[in-house]
RNA sequence: CGGGGUGUGGCGCAGUUGGCUAGCGUACUUGCAUGGGGUGCAAGGGGUCGGAAGUUCGAGUCUUCUCACCCCGACCA
């Protein structure tokens, strides 16, 4: 185990904390719940931002920035949307500081009161919509297809870094359409996005499916979400997208002219992931020697650690691995060469292994004499010697099956920490003895949810899209269900 | 927001019934040796003890208030 880590066995929360703070992904800020994103965990969160931008150009959209400040008023407006939210919202209330007369400092000056007091965004949707309904007259207005990076602030009792603080970075996707049918298309097509890329690029399997009405998104008619399991057998939501209905067009009254010359409210969607994904990867892969990244997501995928003891044996060595570092480059490979010399082999060891970098080669005087590097993986701690003349596609090859491999470690885990259930006795018993996914006949009613919530934590993650007709009976009331829910304790 | 806990060099900690110049480990600096898994030895630098007020001849230690963080709940992405 490395040194300063909790095992895992042993707290895992605090083993999640140490890993984040010894790693340098984040630090706690002077402001409560409030954190500071370091630049290694900055540099994973905008390869992240990167790939999701790429995936969200390709399916046609666009970006754009909509104010971090929202009319009170906007708020009102749509009645479970308010709902929602108004119990985590910060408000500005005056625009002005002054001298405090009484000493030292300064304090609000009360004679700087705003007019309308002004909401911090816990999501965007409302000033959205209230610029929407400028933008938006005819039928060839539609659709819209905006997103925005932005900051959020949601005001939260208990924060975890990256899990849950009271401010966080993430995108969100507002689009407008003519038909129902175009946004529930759209609403679908953004779930598959965040889907793919769970899977494809941060190795994390994840289950697709619609929220059941509790856990439903204010405000939205459907919730579509990808839920992950976390090593500790806790379900954490990735992604979520909704399909808005009418909603936000009716309160904001955004309507447009038909082809046919009718005038309608306009369909829309909404779709976000936070800075909540950087948990999820921590929590999906990592283990007690510190964080495991996936290639795909890696700020760097290769680090050389030279081995030696005189100038003229570092510079050998280093000739040779510039040349190696070049090759690798070439096929688009982040490398890093630390030529520290302040510090011992070892040290440098353990130091990208807790911060996660996929390989390590080591190079030595007896691999200067063989023609030959020491190739160690992260995901599997293992090592072994390759030949100099090979290591570039090697490595290139060995980047891909670490990526695939620390994907089907997180799936036979979540295979395996997935149990069907047929009795409520079983329901209870499995969430504790074995927590993980939970497959239960639900009878589709809010109170039953409310009910098991109440008496066990776990909650409904989502209705599997995927999931077979099958018929059962509900494991609280015993009334008919013809598909089985995924039920767990969540994040 | 409720319960529990912590706060003393960068980090991790000790500091007894209030008492002398506030210690230890680690990290840091310098030198020498070392170098295939967190090096060794030696010498150095670094603290208004989270903050404020109070009790006292005297406060890291006692009292009150306050701030921050952690763990467990409730709420939530």
């Amino acid at each position: 185990m490395a040194k300063g880590i909790t095992s895992r066995s042993e707290n895992y929360s605090q083993w999640y904390n140490d890993i984040v703070i010894k790693a340098g992904l984040a630090d706690h800020s002077a402001v409560r719940g409030c954190m500071v994103i370091k630049p290694y965990g900055y540099a994973i969160w905008e390869k992240i931002q990167r790939q999701l931008d790429d995936m969200f150009k390709a399916t046609g959209h666009q970006n754009a920035y909509f104010p971090l400040f929202i009319p009170k008023s906007f708020f009102s407006k749509e009645a479970d949307h308010v709902e929602g939210f108004a119990k985590e919202c910060a408000i500005v209330t005056h625009y002005r500081l002054k001298n405090d007369p009484n000493g030292k400092g300064v304090t609000v000056d009360e004679d700087a009161k705003l007019e309308e007091e002004l909401i911090v965004r816990p999501t965007s949707e409302t000033i959205i919509w209230n610029t929407y309904k400028n933008w938006i007259q005819s039928y060839r207005d539609l659709p819209i297809l905006i997103n925005q990076w932005a900051n959020v602030v949601r005001w939260e009792m208990r924060t975890r870094f990256f899990l849950r603080t009271a401010e966080f970075l993430w995108q969100e996707g507002h689009t407008a359409h003519a038909t129902k049918e175009e946004a529930m298309e759209e609403t679908i097509k953004m779930v598959n996005v965040y889907a793919d890329f769970a899977q494809k690029w941060m190795g994390m399997p994840v289950i697709i499916g619609t929220k059941s009405e509790n856990e439903r998104f204010a405000g939205a008619l459907e919730t579509y979400c990808i839920e992950a399991l976390m090593q500790d057998g806790k379900a954490l939501q990735a992604g979520t997208s909704h399909f808005l209905g009418q909603n936000f067009a009716k309160a904001f009254d955004v309507k447009f002219q038909s082809k046919e010359g009718s005038l309608e409210h306009v369909w829309a969607t909404s779709w976000g992931v936070s800075t909540r994904l950087m948990g999820a990867l921590i929590m999906a892969h990592s283990d007690d020697n510190g964080l495991v990244l996936p290639p795909k997501l890696a700020p760097t995928q290769v680090v050389f650690v030279p081995i030696y003891k005189t100038d003229e044996e570092l510079a050998k060595i280093s000739e040779k691995v510039n040349e190696l570092k070049k090759g690798l480059e070439a096929k688009g490979i982040t490398t890093h060469f630390d030529n520290r010399d302040t510090v011992k082999p070892g040290f440098k060891f353990a130091e990208y292994e807790l911060k996660g970098y996929p390989i390590r080669i080591a190079m030595g005087p007896k691999d200067l004499e063989k023609g030959t590097v020491e190739v160690a993986r992260r995901d599997t701690l293992t090592k072994e010697f390759v030949n100099q003349d090979i290591v570039v596609d090697y490595v290139t090859n060995l980047l891909d099956v670490i990526q695939e491999n620390i994907y089907n470690k997180a799936l036979t885990f979540r295979e395996e920490s997935t149990t069907k259930v047929d009795s409520y006795e079983d329901f209870k018993r499995v969430l504790d003895e074995k927590p993980g996914f939970v497959l239960a006949h639900w009878d589709g009613s809010s109170e039953t949810e409310e009910k098991i919530k109440e008496e066990t934590k776990a909650t409904i993650r989502c209705i599997p899209l995927d999931g077979e007709e099958e018929k059962g009976i509900c494991i609280f009331s015993g009334k008919p269900s013809n598909k089985r829910v995924i039920f767990a304790r969540a994040y």
